[in-house]
DNA sequence: AAAAAACTGCGTAATTTTACCCATGTATCG
DNA sequence: CGATACATGGGTAAAATTACGCAGTTTTTT
């Protein structure tokens, strides 16, 4: 169940990714490095679980933009950003985006090590979450359009009979696709099946 | 139905209080001043919609404290702070604390709009949703203890047999409690339950 | 204390959903 | 062209839900 903790490094500077990796190290966190949040980007796996410590002003994805992106692909990793020139509306940005601290350089070791802890602690629940829901977006995706507006339909409260109606198909047709349905989301009762739309976004709670 | 919105501006200073109540009057909003956000929080009566501006730094509580406490007695309004001498922790703490946005002197008006509009946009959607959710609320506590037990099994997916198995009672009773449950909750079918049931936070979706 | 309301429980019948089978036509892809 | 996936439709029987009615026991109200 506990997984091992990666801090994930991010700055396009050299000396400055070997000098955190180095203190955060010497703290006893497992440490990996990446020049690019683009890089890290596509060496997510959706596997790791840990924190991310990146710049905020690089060249490509920035570091303010890196967090939206993960907060839009809703990777669990809390994000700690450190700025060299950092101001105010930058600080604002970055906390908005979801950023878990926003620290300006010179970093202060005990500062990072507690924004650090304080991500890693809602991490696990969030990866967690995220795996699951993954799991979740894969099985729906493997409805068929027609299987998917059933599946609307049927979160939605309609029986097989107004669904028919409404898609101007047979009830038994609309059962044949019920019955997929629930087999390919491994939902056992429409009860899950609703959650499991709502997690998916496809109906407001 | 559109309620009146109101701009309440609270700083210590008169003269800040009655420029920016002047500014804000000429871009046609509502504004009342307090002199102090215990002032404030003192004639809140939870009545009021609008949007809060105020001073970060003023004698008594601050307008991050400010920020914090309507947070915890789950007021909805949301807050635009002000700061004549901020930096980047202060605004990070303020965005933590759920203000809208932090903004420096000399306060740009263009940029005081915009947020204040922001927060407004938010504020109804917010009340909206709690008035429904206020609603619910009041339904589902008008459940007895029995409806409320297998409201909760009902919810999670099982069947009338199985919540009987559970209650040891008869299935047939199970369903007596579901028809009273649909009535009482206003629900056309178990999906709609469901959407409920997460709105109320009985099931994680 | 009497009346009203609410909680708890069950039965029957009609409707709906599930669980098994199955077949046909169309489109797509190697 | 054959294999495969998709959309569509069906039958039957079991299981579940809904609708409607009824009754004893508490609790609340008047």
């Amino acid at each position: 169940m506990a997984q091992t903790q990666t801090i994930f490094i991010i700055d396009d500077q050299e000396s400055v990714r070997s000098a955190l990796a180095e203190m955060l190290s010497v703290f006893g966190y497992n440490v990996e490095t990446f020049e690019s949040a683009d890089d890290f980007l596509g060496k997510l796996d959706g596997e790791r679980s840990g924190c991310i410590v990146a710049d905020v002003r690089m060249p490509g994805t920035d570091g303010i933009e890196l967090t939206r992106e993960l907060a839009r692909r809703q990777v669990g990793l809390p994000v700690v950003l450190i700025s060299g020139h950092g101001d105010v509306p930058m600080a604002v940005a970055a906390i908005k985006a979801g950023a878990e601290d926003f620290i300006e350089k010179p970093v202060d070791d005990i500062q990072l090590v507690a924004a650090i802890n304080r991500g890693l602690s809602h991490t696990t629940e969030r990866l967690a979450q995220s795996q699951s829901l993954q799991s979740l977006k894969e099985r729906f995706g493997r409805l068929t359009r027609r299987e998917a507006e059933v599946f609307d339909l049927v979160v939605q409260g309609f029986t097989s009979q107004g669904i028919g109606a409404q898609l101007d198909i047979s009830p038994r047709t609309v059962e044949s696709y019920r019955v997929q349905i629930m087999e390919k989301m491994q939902a056992e009762s429409v009860a899950v099946l609703v959650r499991f739309a709502v997690r998916l976004g496809r109906i407001t709670p």
